[in-house]
DNA sequence: CTCCAATCGCAACTTATGTCGCGTTAAGCT
DNA sequence: AGCTTAACGCGACATAAGTTGCGATTGGAG
């Protein structure tokens, strides 16, 4: 029944976006009664902080291609493509437009990009071992960094994003690590 | 008129935030009526839309130290000093939050921040004339690289922005600038 | 097998949000 | 001044969003 309330929040997130979706859309959708949604997901934003557990659990390739500057362009190059997926995209904004809304989906979103952070700082990590890169720098900011433009131009400045924008964030922040401007407080 | 409204709007967003901004309150504020409101200004999207045409007339001090570092440091400074505003922080969210929603708010924010972005390249010409940038780096793209972090923490991870982790993004950005990394296409 | 508790389905109700038709006012034109 | 047109105020209406009370179902414990 979860699961069925869960499929249905991202089957109308994919066709509607988030604005579009309804608590009551959800419910007929899932063959669970409006009254039952409300008492256990409370809102819209309950429903997509659920479904955010479902995304978090989704295992994420990490490159190692042995440099760090195209470790971090592959990593972009999956962002940027994700964002641009005409099924996941529109879900995945449909998350980040719902966290700006509602704090409960923010919390939510913060311990996934948590965790998506840690996961992809092992390519700095791999790095610094190579002697890459000097030692003490901040994994996690480096990534942050890659991919930072990209989120910026999506969800800020609503500007289109090239793969050659996402490439350029990826060489400066492998730039900017390399020069040793990234390190831990 | 429109005046009004407008600075009703924005007395409405500092108050209670984007989700908290209803057409209703805007027009007992503004001593305009309900209808008017809406036959004008359609929804709360298109009074964000107005408002921010408003914000975008607003000029913004330029930094002009000498060098490129204290000058991008100085300028995430500002943007993040000013999301940390009690009055213009909220109303700066509201902006980013309705332009998630909303396509007309969308289109004025990156009207917004075009403009942004073009006047703040200044300091990165000047790093160029003075030799300390390759020539031929892009100006925006640096100033995006700089205030991107900031953005992404704010909107995206819903992390906390130190001042800490503000001057870090300044100063990567100066320094993928340096190693020329950041040019235009 | 029976009872108890928790959860769900259901329809009615309340409240917000957005729309419509009409009378009125104000500005521009001749 | 008299006429025309466009915009506004106003209340009534329509629809969507969210809540409540109650009866029915299910699943587990004694």
């Amino acid at each position: 029944m979860r699961d069925a309330v869960r499929q249905a929040t991202l089957a109308e997130l994919g066709e509607h976006g988030y604005s579009g979706l309804t608590v009551e859309s959800v419910a007929i959708r899932s063959g669970v009664h409006k009254t039952t949604v409300y008492r256990r997901w409370g809102s819209v934003e309950g429903l997509i902080a659920d479904a955010l557990e479902l995304a978090r659990e989704e295992p994420w390739p990490m490159p190692d291609t042995g440099s760090l500057q195209d470790d971090l362009r592959e990593i972009v190059r999956l962002v940027r493509s994700g964002f641009a997926d005409p099924v996941a995209g529109p879900i995945s904004t449909a998350f980040v437009a719902a966290a700006v809304q509602s704090g409960d989906a923010a919390r939510s979103l913060h311990d996934f990009f948590t965790a998506r952070h840690e996961q992809a700082a092992v390519v700095v990590r791999r790095a610094v071992e190579r002697g890459e890169l000097p030692p003490g720098t901040d994994g996690a900011e480096v990534i942050r960094m890659a991919v930072a433009p990209i989120y910026y131009r999506l969800f800020v400045t609503h500007e289109p994003v090239t793969e050659r924008d996402a490439e350029r964030a990826a060489d400066a922040a492998a730039a900017a690590a390399r020069a040793g401007v990234i390190r831990v407080a």
